[in-house]
DNA sequence: TTTACCCTCCCCATAAATAGGGAGTTATAA
DNA sequence: TTATAACTCCCTATTTATGGGGAGGGTAAA
């Protein structure tokens, strides 16, 4: 198996377009014996990428019933650091239990495996293992290869960033030293003159400051300049 | 070597005060043959965890001359979501040029890989490997082990996640539904006149949300809420 | 050298946010 | 059942932010 793991991701490494991540996906949920394995990815601008061995079907209606804002694997990866067994989260509320039934409609399994990685400007992923068997086999299963997990997640990560790059070319926008102190004045709640006075400037130069970083990062007002900033990792608070 | 890490793995998973972790940097800095081996971890607060085999002194000046707003490592690891050789990173500025001679001064080493680790909250940690070679040489060693590294930097995050779990029991603070959406709604930059409207509420009433979710974070106005509630990861955006 | 971007300062009128207060209804949990 | 919290609505006055405009000096790259 471990040498299985290895020769997957040799063959990872050699991805060059989306068909053959998506078909990585069904190498690696044959190689491990499990009924799913998905990869997914989102942005702070909602920009989405994903490849995973879930029907359309299932796939399409979680997008047209709005199931990220529900979904408490989503909902609990955001919230921490840490793989995640499904077991392990919040499925108390009506909506998430409503999910749960649905999901298994669709073919998802019953027990679930996710790992949350996270990177600058908002980038949030998801790699998921799933599959239908009992709590006890399904640890057995995780504990064996968590930390090739890992690593697969990892790679499969490196590959989608890749794929990004490419198309994106993002006209990244950057703020001037000037530009983010302000903001980050700002986001840590002073007001105005007060950020101004911590700057040692007037506070008629500080506006220009915030108006011109506004204006950059395409935001409606200071609050979603500020909001945008951190979301794009332009600012340390 | 393999079987060397596998083994150390097994050791970091016993480890359980602080002395024992920072004894897990010398272990892998000498398994390794490298100079320094560093975990660096920071929250939202401004909190900060770190061990590793730097010098006391150079610890002390890093924080003194505050070269966290300077250090390229710290920036670009945060602007990004792949570890990082220190060459790639961009040195091009006098403050970091200064900075760079001022770590040799030290002892830190003319190499770096750093992989930056990201979690809610805020959180943001980093693993680095550290020494003096040639870049070929650091190339080549920086290859060999570059997928068991991401399982090592893992692991020693669990470790620090588990130290700050125990002695913090952070009182973490909770939006309600109505106070998350409307919160969440500013921070896309919509008005409070707005933001009512697609909630279809008063805007009286989204104040009376806005303010207390305000008081909740302990923040001082709306952006600084909101500001606290995206680096909190209360909200998505 | 020109172009471009950054830093600094100022004015004015209007729109929006803030800081207090109070009060009633519905759920959820103890 | 009885708290407790969440959700909804309303008032007034004051402070603060916004959206335009213009203008001069510095630095760094093309």
């Amino acid at each position: 198996m471990k040498t299985g793991l290895q020769d997957f991701l040799e063959a990872l490494q050699e991805v060059e377009n989306f068909e053959e991540f998506q078909d990585a996906t069904l190498k690696l949920r044959d190689l491990l014996g499990v009924s799913h394995v998905v990869y997914h990815w989102v942005n702070s601008v909602g920009e989405r990428f994903g490849a995973g061995t879930y029907s359309t079907e299932w796939v399409d209606r979680y997008l047209e019933k709005d199931y990220l804002r529900i979904d408490p694997v989503i909902f609990g990866c955001f919230q921490r650091f840490t793989p995640v067994s499904w077991k392990q989260l919040d499925w108390s509320t009506k909506a998430a239990k409503a999910f749960f039934l649905d999901a298994l409609d669709y073919g998802v399994g019953n027990q679930g495996y996710t790992i949350p990685i996270r990177g600058p400007k908002g980038q949030f992923a998801l790699f998921t293992l799933n599959h239908t068997t009992t709590d006890e086999a399904w640890e057995r299963l995780i504990a064996r290869h968590a930390r090739d997990l890992v690593v697969v997640a990892h790679e499969f990560n490196k590959k989608a960033l890749y794929f990004e790059s490419q198309k994106a070319a993002q006209p990244s926008v950057s703020l001037s030293p000037r530009e983010a102190t302000a903001i980050t004045h700002i986001a840590k709640g002073l007001s105005r003159s007060q950020a101004a006075a911590e700057m040692g400037i007037s506070e008629h130069t500080l506006r220009v400051y915030i108006e011109s970083a506004r204006h950059k990062l395409g935001a409606m007002n200071t609050t979603h300049a500020v909001a945008r900033a951190l979301s794009l990792g332009l600012i340390i608070v």
